[in-house]
DNA sequence: CACCGTTTCTGTATCGATTAAGTCTGTATC
DNA sequence: GATACAGACTTAATCGATACAGAAACGGTG
């Protein structure tokens, strides 16, 4: 019998080092926190007496308790992780935040829910961290409430999002709408759209108009507006413009999907894909039916990540990385002022060889 | 005064809701976390009560140090994020161990210790996990000892690595030396071999025999080793081959170190890649050259990462994923048994087209 | 010697929760 | 009418550490 009410195998602490040395937990517990606070000999035993006992240290979690700070911000989106590492523009944002996060010594804490999986309630209840930062979460997602009970500052990257909500990201709308612009500027009139998914994830093909607005994720949707705006402006009926969903933003998913737009009779001129990863894969199907992209038809990307220069392709740049290093400081050091901030960081057209003039 | 030795900010605790309902803390807890422990009226009461005093709900850290655990595995790797998320070798092994954490409802915390950056050991330190996996940490690094000096279960994926801690991985001499039999059988004599790094990162161009065999990853010590096994014993003298170092796991590294394989006089006929990214660049150096893949060249990569299809790489194929659920399932359940286990997944040769038989 | 500022440790309160074991209260069983 | 028993809570003991106010010891000073 050891005594204890709960059958846990006993293990050193900084009590069982105290004692052995014979100095007060206080004490053991500056040697490792706090040098300066006691007499190097002193520590110099205290070491030893750890290392004999096999004491591992101070506990990170008691140690997170007492100091009142996780030490990790928790990273919540709705995809699969390999989903969203697939996607470079992903990368290029959770670099952004791991970057401000290590600087302070912050660990970063995955939290994906993909729609599939159960209870993500759990996971967002029990994460141990000083704050989160929302990505890809839309608006109604039930672990959003739950995320935002936990009182933890919170940075969100999804347009239009709850006001209360501090948000970073770009100008969608306004962004998309360059894209679209350009496109018409050089003579396209008819024009197609690939996205994702407009609904749940897997629906592929030709999306109606009810289905666009339906789309759970601002950002979509924001996009689709701002290609429409440019598309109305010259008169083009947005009801005329194929939007197809690829099902899931992977390259090979687009190309074959592609298919609804490059085999029909009429073929649209341009292709307006909603990120990057989607326009490479129209790409590999414009390759594979011989058609050359900037000549037979441009095609228009969203992002800009490393592979789209590769690819000479024709795209809006945002720059991910800052994205994720603004939303990481903002969760790391949330502003006292009254006012939710609300940042757009600039966005920027990069013509490259995968648009040129409609061909008539 | 609030009498609090420090001065935190006051907020809602189980204590809290327990007096404005008039019950012990006990039973409030259990209605968070029992919720068949108490009567069904009293928890909406409690619940109701925590509403109006802004209670989040059981402190998460709190939680975790009574309960015993973290609630996550920490991964440890020596690459910067953005480089461990390029690479879908990577993606695929972080998704397999996400799966498995996934289902028992555990998180993953992410710690990059990239060799410039300060302190690795505090991240290690205050990492708040039920245990580690270790992806690309050599030998040597300083926080290793740390990490075991921790005392929680731990899984490394480095091969010849410290024998009492617990691997897998697969048999990267033999797997090589698979891709390298292949290159021979097609009557290769002439072979060049294209790595990300030999000594620390960055370093580019060909790399002496000392500098290979002095390479820290021993993964790729012993996929190097295996190509020797198979151009030994054809007699092909490994210091005819040249080693190459793309500086970094790019593509487009990769292809601008390929000047040092594909535009020199006597060009090798064959190129092995120790892995597909790598082998991904090198085609795309030889597309430039007009070279054909499998005519006037061969190339052969390791891993066989969603592209290679794509790529019709001729690869090894390992299987990241399960690599990634055996890591984290041995993380998350360590075997009781004495033996420390040290796991081998299958490999397999996948013949696509970038292979073919020496030009004369 | 009284007074002072340091350096080095100790004592106590606290962080916010979970849990095994105990206390009551009624109800069912024989 | 005594005993067992399930239901609904409460008690008390932790989990493993850190913060802060003091206290003892010490050398230097006028």
């Amino acid at each position: 019998m050891d005594g204890r009410v709960d059958g846990r195998a006993k293990r050193a602490t900084l009590q069982t080092v105290a004692d052995e040395v014979g100095v007060s937990r206080t004490t053991v517990s500056n040697a490792y926190g706090r040098p300066d606070q006691l007499n190097k000999a002193l520590r110099e035993r205290i070491f030893e007496a750890a290392r004999r006992l096999g004491y591992p240290g101070p506990d990170a979690t008691a140690r997170s308790l007492r100091r009142g700070r996780a030490g990790a911000i928790g990273l919540v989106f709705t995809e699969t992780l390999s989903y969203a590492f697939a996607d470079p523009y992903s990368v290029g944002f959770l670099r952004g935040v791991a970057e401000v996060a290590e600087e302070s010594g912050t660990g970063l804490l995955l939290i994906p829910m993909p729609p599939g999986s159960g209870d993500p309630e759990t996971a967002v209840r029990n994460a141990v961290v000083d704050g989160f930062c929302l990505y890809c979460v839309p608006g109604g997602h039930p672990a959003k409430e739950l995320i935002r009970a936990r009182g933890l500052p919170l940075v969100t990257t999804d347009e239009t999002d709850d006001p209360s909500i501090p948000y970073v990201g770009i100008d969608e709308r306004g962004s998309a709408r360059m894209a679209a612009e350009h496109i018409v500027r050089l003579g396209h009139r008819r024009v197609a759209v690939m996205v994702d998914h407009v609904s749940g994830p897997g629906t592929t093909g030709p999306a109606t108009l009810d289905e666009q607005r339906a789309s759970d994720c601002a950002d979509l949707r924001g996009r689709l507006a701002g290609y429409r705006d440019a598309l109305d402006e010259v008169g083009v009926a947005w009801e005329s413009v194929r939007v197809v969903a690829a099902g899931r933003n992977s390259r090979t998913a687009a190309a074959s999907q592609s298919a609804h737009i490059l085999d029909v009779a009429e073929r649209p001129t341009a292709v307006l894909a909603i990120g990057d990863v989607l326009a490479l894969g129209v790409l590999d199907a414009c390759e594979q039916r011989g058609l050359v992209p900037g000549r037979d038809i441009s095609v228009v990307g969203f992002d800009d990540v490393p592979e789209a220069e590769r690819a000479r392709l024709t795209t809006v740049r945002q720059p991910m990385g800052e994205k994720g290093r603004m939303a990481g400081r903002l969760v790391l050091e949330p502003p006292r002022e009254e006012k939710v901030p609300r940042i757009k960081l600039p966005t920027e057209l990069v013509v490259r060889t995968t648009t040129g003039p409609a061909p008539r």
